[in-house]
RNA sequence: GCACCCAUAGCUCAGCUGGAUAGAGUGUCGCCCUCCGAAGGCGAAGGUCGAAGGUUCGAAUCCUUCUGGGUGCGCCA
């Protein structure tokens, strides 16, 4: 239930009406009639550019469409005041009844509440994280994890069938360097000495993989060329750290639907098939590129490679999908990949990258557009660096220094309900500083905090009812006569429980999660507030000594806004506190 | 050189498919605990929304140019 859209319908109502009785032309197109909350609250509840959006297609001032609107909407009951301001606006005050109800839709649908069917019979694919399988999640996946994480959980929310994928990248390079690093360690394991050469991996973390080596083939490899295990060693490392990646993400309580293998790419066809889907489609030639401008590479020669003319895409330059070897670059099985997820039918796909890869946005944009002929919008989201800081110090994070910080690091340190939280409380574009310290802190301004106390308190408020004997069970909170939430205090903790379904859509539509935690804070901050009115005014408090009734229709206000929080924080992947010890 | 992202209060950031007098937190200054959790609340001060043009009834938001920062740019994924 979305109030405003509620009324956005009652407003075109109005306009055919306006219509059928010759008093605005036919033919108009209502696509760009808005109803939202004014910027202040002195101009009403809801506001409809209506009047000013139709003034030149009906040509008519917009005063005069807006005198009639009003009158129209006037007659309403949902409607009490309709009155014109400004250039055209029409600003509407409701009903107390109208918010009462949203009170009561939200005890009534309780965690469902404003969910939506925007998404509904539509298929979304979300993939995100997808790190190389070399070694831990380090901060930056964390964030990728989290915000991709949340934006599927608010994509089912708002009704869409969502997968939640992972990437596995193990058919490159990376993954025979690797095996090559955990053969070291496995030698190791067998008494001898080992360096690790430039460009293999150092980190402590392949000794167990060395120990678990050599327990699956005792000194079988020992002596042996690169030939003999380097096969059977990558698989084995690779699912090593597969192992220690989902158990990562788990920590951190994200849960993937499906693990795409890169190499399942390789030797069966698939990377050729989506290649010729788009040589069918004349897409692809041999041809050779222009050095880039401005920064001439040292050895730059011109080559003959097998090109994807992207450029008939948006894209700036044509890409090469073969090396001069004639073997695959990354981006071959990459179009290979996103191929497979057209053909699975998805609506739309959702790739969610860290903003280094930035450069890669309009190629693997242009390779979906070309394989789906513009059926399937690719949505690419970059999620900026997170700057560690420890006591407001710069935290520099040196892999020699071995203050690499990974994602067990930041999850063992504060948790995975404050590490999704606050890695939420930017935008996915906007850098983001992450103090280990702060983000504990419990005050105001830390606002994990600040939410988690506004639903503590009902639960303390809720409790405290309970001790006193006053049944506040969710069947007698929505029994309750919630018309005895008349002050315009409680009128205004409504009106925020009443934005949040609409806020949902907008969060959606825009994939941005952040919307959410915001939203999340300001609602905290009505609860805050309008608590502290009752030290002065009791009236206002939820518990009304030696009045059940009084009590639970108040205390059902305060539950709505609970189970508010409650929704919106689960969309984010967190836990609302019970209390705040 | 080119592409993408960013620029909003002293600081860190929101700002809804373009809407009315641009909002929070923090910092500064002041006020509020015999009373549902003061881990909180209320108020004051603080802005040419990087600059200049343009579109529009209306621009922080859309377009162009410029300035300043970040990221990336053919056999690395």
């Amino acid at each position: 239930m979305n109030l405003f859209s509620e009324i956005r319908a009652l407003v075109i109502e109005a306009l055919e009406a306006m219509q059928a009785e010759g008093k605005l032309p036919e033919g108009l197109d209502f696509k760009n009639v808005a109803v939202e909350p004014p910027r202040d609250a002195l101009h009403g509840d809801m506001a409809t550019n209506a009047a000013m959006v139709l003034a030149k297609p009906a040509k008519m001032k917009p005063r005069d469409i807006a005198d009639v609107l009003a009158g129209k909407l006037a007659e309403d009951a949902r409607v009490s005041v309709a009155e014109v301001a400004g250039p055209g606006f029409l600003n509407l005050r409701l009903a107390p009844v109208l918010w009462q109800n949203v009170i009561k839709a939200a005890l009534e649908a309780g965690q469902d509440f404003g969910r939506s069917a925007m998404g509904a019979d539509k298929k979304v694919n979300v993939e995100y994280v997808s790190a190389n399988p070399t070694g831990p999640l380090h901060v930056g996946h964390t964030r990728g994890a989290v915000f991709g994480d949340a934006l599927a959980s608010l994509l089912d929310f708002v009704g869409y069938d969502v997968t939640r994928e992972y990437y596995i990248n193990d058919g490159g390079a990376q993954v025979d360097v690797l095996a090559r690093s955990s053969y070291l360690r496995y030698l190791e394991q067998h008494g001898e000495t080992v360096e690790f050469p430039e460009g293999t991996y150092p980190g402590d973390y392949l000794i167990e993989v060395g120990e678990k080596l050599k327990a699956q083939y005792g000194d079988k490899f020992v002596g042996q060329p690169e030939e003999v295990w380097l096969k059977e060693i990558r698989e084995f490392a690779t699912e090593a750290m597969m192992d220690l990646i989902r158990a990562d993400l788990k920590a951190l309580g994200v849960e993937m639907d499906v693990f795409f293998s890169e190499k399942s790419l390789y030797g069966t066809g698939r990377i050729e098939g989506a290649l010729e889907t788009l040589e069918n489609k004349g897409l692809i030639y041999e041809g050779v590129l222009e050095p880039p401008k401005g920064k001439k590479p040292e050895d730059w020669e011109p080559r003959e490679q097998t090109l994807f003319r992207s450029t008939d895409h948006g894209d700036d330059v044509d890409r090469p999908v073969k090396k001069s070897d004639g073997s695959w670059t990354y981006f071959a099985p990459d179009i290979a990949y996103h191929y497979d997820k057209v053909t699975r039918d998805f609506d739309a796909l959702i790739d969610v990258f860290g903003a280094d890869h930035g450069g890669y946005v309009k190629r693997m944009k242009a390779a979906v557009s070309a394989l789906s002929d513009g059926q399937v919008p690719l949505d690419i989201k970059l999620t900026q660096l997170v700057k560690l800081f420890k006591n407001g110090e710069p935290f520099k994070m040196s892999k020699r220094a071995g203050t690499f910080v990974t994602l067990r690091d930041v999850v063992d340190q504060v948790g995975p309900d404050v590490t999704r939280f606050v890695m939420l409380t930017r935008k996915n574009d906007a850098p983001l500083d992450f103090d280990f310290d702060k983000v504990l802190e419990q005050s105001k301004d830390n606002p994990v905090f600040y939410v988690q106390y506004a639903h503590a308190r009902v639960c303390s408020v809720i409790r405290k009812a309970e001790a006193a004997g006053i049944s506040v069970d969710d069947s007698t909170l929505l029994a309750a006569d919630l018309t005895k939430l008349d002050s315009d205090a409680e009128i205004n903790v409504a009106k925020k429980v009443a934005e949040w379904p609409r806020l949902v859509e907008i969060a959606g539509r825009t994939n941005e999660p952040h919307r959410i935690a915001f939203y999340l804070y300001e609602l905290a901050s009505e609860l805050h507030s309008h608590y502290k009115k009752g030290d002065e005014d009791h009236s206002l408090r939820f518990l009304q000594e030696g009045d059940a009734a009084a009590s639970q229709a108040k205390i059902g206000l305060a539950r709505a806004v609970a189970v508010v929080i409650s929704a919106g924080l689960g969309i984010l992947g967190v836990t609302p506190a019970q209390e705040m010890r």
